[in-house]
DNA sequence: ATTAGTAATGATAATAGTTATCAAAATCAG
DNA sequence: CTGATTTTGATAACTATTATCATTACTAAT
């Protein structure tokens, strides 16, 4: 049922989450790889975006302001964004798994997935003010 | 400047917040205080929901899926959202000082806040399938 | 290589959720 | 009461995302 068929536009937008780090929205995706495919609908990347998400391939995270971004660094890890320049980072994967130990430790539902996100100021914000 | 003037409106809704623990939407908020004030507009849900917000009274919440939520338990907690019946539940507030401890090892910006969220599904949906 | 079947695309319309606008009503200090 | 200011309800506008659909691209079988 899930036949997939090859297309280059997936590939592009594939390519660019593994090219960074940047966790980028929709939007900006649809930004870079038109410099490729200059005809890309964004629609296209829409749909291709949560098809990825679908498989697994990337990660849809959802930020604390409701925003919606990407990343194709599918590892278990948490994410920082900063409320000044809206920058979402990658945090050292470190004690994830004991943070998710402790977290799940008193609810008795199935737990299949998280999301832990951490806001505040990041260094170059910081400095900033 | 913060010059607040008081409105049985937000009065209703923030009242609402204080006697449930189901997370409601901006809707749900929407169709209960409307048993009391069945003028009120949807626009003014949001705003006094923002605004409550703003003042720290109660939390806004944003599940996995992207929709927003509120809460007027504002002690630090972690959530749980049923991907099948779409239920958000507080979880326990257990660990949740010592996760905060072991991620600020991790990340070197300046952590203010947290979204700790589980996602997978809740007994009663474990039991019907 | 050609063809036939199906999936993906680009263009666009439609939708959902939320915010902005603004005249009228409500609040409140003096 | 009165006047100044905030809030409201009604509605328009906006943003992000999804749906629709004819055309194009991909692919497996001839």
């Amino acid at each position: 049922m899930a036949n997939l068929k090859y297309s280059r536009q997936r590939e592009a937008i594939k390519d660019y989450l593994v090219s960074t780090t940047a966790h980028p929205t929709a939007d900006t995706v649809y930004m870079h790889v038109r410099k490729e495919f200059p005809n890309i609908s964004l629609g296209t990347v829409y749909r291709n975006l949560n098809l990825l998400a679908d498989l697994g391939d990337v990660n849809k995270i959802i930020t604390a302001d409701g925003s919606v971004r990407f990343d194709a660094y599918t590892e278990p890890h948490c994410h920082f964004c900063c409320r000044r320049c809206g920058k979402v980072m990658d945090m050292a994967p470190g004690h994830i798994a004991e943070i998710r130990r402790l977290a799940s430790k008193d609810f008795d539902g199935k737990i299949e997935a998280y999301s832990i996100l951490f806001t505040g100021l990041c260094n170059e914000c910081r400095e900033d003010s």
